[in-house]
DNA sequence: GTTAGCACTCATTCCCAAAGAGTGCTAACA
DNA sequence: TGTTAGCACTCTTTGGGAATGAGTGCTAAC
């Protein structure tokens, strides 16, 4: 049995009218919604067909049909058209250009998540080069020590040290020009364990101290630089019944985005083809977190320059607007080069 | 009327079945459930006076009756009684003293809404002073200067300032003492107008830096220095039929839970009479965010010294196990407190 | 003051019939 | 050979009682 155009336009129109109404649809409806002129009685046998191989299924015997993954697959790859919706607000909320970046990815995904109604998730972009531009040791009173550490972006992280006794201000700035003179533009990587030692040698009977410090150093540059990851619109899920009829799975969904378990796997993994357009597609079981076997997520990576990179997730159930939400992730990304344009 | 002895039994009963089972008592299981000895008759007639008074309520004729908000609150105003509940776990949980408070916090909250299945919520504890302790400023590059400013407590934010024109190390170093030996160990309120033009005058060249230093400073200072709000648990209200089975309002809660709307009402209210406990209950709509009407909030702040203080909140259906959640809340917070007194 | 008894009220449950949606198959048609 | 009309059949959904049962209020007796 092979696919063809009429096929593809009864799966495409089976598609689209289960969309609005998360109802199986028959042959009927079919009939009259798409503009072939067929009776009800030959899309059912086209129907019959597309279930044999696969791109449908039948809940129960005398019910309409409801895509398959494989049907919802065939539809994303093929069917999808760039709309460049207008999504004014969104631009306009980004060109405010709150100076926290922070509040910035909340507004984002907030917006997003009342544009489209499902759930999304935004990741803080992250360094893609991961050097350490400079440290700043300073004396906050007698027991403490702060350590500035600005990584290349302008990544900054601080460290409280405690001090057994008080260092003068002259040995902290001796310390502060010694790890400068080391340590600055290295990455995790070039910093050797040699280096380490040479260093507390020099530092004499502050080595501990410098220990300290290059464990700050050792948590700010490695380690994923703590991936955060906002979300917003959870409450969405509730909105649709094959999501949250089960408020079993409901629970552990809404709690996956509450504490974020396990949503780095989505958006972690670049692996795919996308084919340049940095926007991705999983269908049903796709994804592989767990209890998100009946959601979609259609994930974006957008590039704020300077290798900064995040990525955009949004969540919803398998008969999700493809169309919309391809296409608003896609004026988001550009909306976000823009940004970054004007800034430069 | 008048609440005699045994009224007090009886709605002590209904309440407790109520929390327990969530569905509406009758006078025969009252007649069994105490040990007054009484039949269901006598019950029924104490019943109605009960209900005369306001404590109870019938949802409609012939069903049994449920606590109203009144009647919660005589329980939980007369009848609970501090249990010293082993929460071992939670103590372990918090003597291993993770050195990044967030991640302690957010511990914390997480272990909260497991052990009670409630939802959760607790803020970042906000220094009490406000003072200055020190400000650094170092050059990161050509055009950016980083502004590190060190409040009283330790805590600490960066703020990245663009220069029109590169600063040379001296010119830095200058600034850096003029800020500091005028603004040190000042409050909010202390920094006067005349004090920041009398900086901007000697800053010649560079009052525009200093004037963003200054705007830092500010936001560090004041502005409620950015409370954040942990939660946990949301999906926890899905277990809840009164407060899950209308999705609209569900889906508002979880909302508010997510972006964290209106928790801080419910936890800066500190205005109530306390009596030392530091534990505070709200039953219905005795508290102020939208949406919770069907909720009770029980809070308690938290002390980690230093004036370091926060507020840990617990949500769930009126029909709470008002019981186990306070006593879980008080030995919290010695633990907190056990917690802070190791550390020095 | 307490209790037994009884009539009465409602929400819930269950069952069954009717309706409706949709299918598969067959036979007729162009 | 592809398309269509028609029909029997299957299942789900819906709606309406009837039965159930929990619980009350009231009255009369103890």
């Amino acid at each position: 049995m092979e696919m063809d155009e009429r096929k593809a336009t009864i799966l495409q129109a089976i598609i689209r009218n289960y969309l609005e109404t998360g109802e199986p649809v028959g042959s009927r409806t079919i009939s009259k919604y798409t503009d072939l002129n067929l009776s009800s009685a030959t899309i059912r046998n086209e129907m019959a067909d597309l279930e044999e191989m696969g791109y449908i299924i039948q809940p129960h015997t005398s019910a309409g049909r409801i895509p398959s993954d494989k049907g919802y697959r065939f539809y994303v790859d093929t069917m999808m058209e760039a709309k460049d919706r207008e999504i004014e607000e969104m631009k306009k909320v980004l060109v405010e250009r709150q100076d926290r970046l922070e509040d910035m990815l909340k507004g984002v995904v907030k917006l997003l998540a009342r544009d489209t109604q499902y759930a999304t998730l935004i990741t803080s972009p992250s360094a893609g080069r991961n050097k350490l531009k400079f440290i700043q040791l300073s004396r906050i009173d007698e027991e403490h020590l702060l350590a500035v550490i600005v990584k290349e972006g302008n990544v900054i992280k601080n460290k409280v040290i405690e001090v057994p006794e008080p260092l003068s201000e002259e040995t902290v700035l001796k310390l502060n020009l010694m790890l400068n003179t080391q340590l600055s533009g290295m990455t995790m990587d070039e910093i050797s364990l040699g280096m380490i030692t040479g260093l507390k040698a020099q530092a004499g009977a502050h080595s501990d101290v410098i220990a300290e410090v290059i464990d700050a150093v050792a948590e700010a540059i490695s380690a994923g630089e703590d991936l955060k990851v906002y979300t917003s619109g959870t409450n969405n899920i509730l909105k649709y019944p094959e999501l949250s009829d089960n408020s079993e799975r409901a629970g552990q969904l809404i709690n996956t985005f509450e504490e974020k378990e396990g949503l780095e796997a989505l958006v972690s993994t670049e692996l795919s083809e996308d084919a340049g357009t940095g926007i991705q597609v999983y269908i049903g079981s796709e994804n592989k977190v767990e209890g998100m076997e009946d959601c979609s997520v259609v994930t974006a990576t957008y590039e704020l320059g300077g290798g900064m990179k995040g990525t955009i997730g949004i969540v919803g159930p398998k008969r999700m607007d493809y169309d919309k939400v391809v296409g608003t992730l896609k004026s988001l990304r550009s909306g976000l080069d823009d940004l970054y344009k004007e800034k430069t």
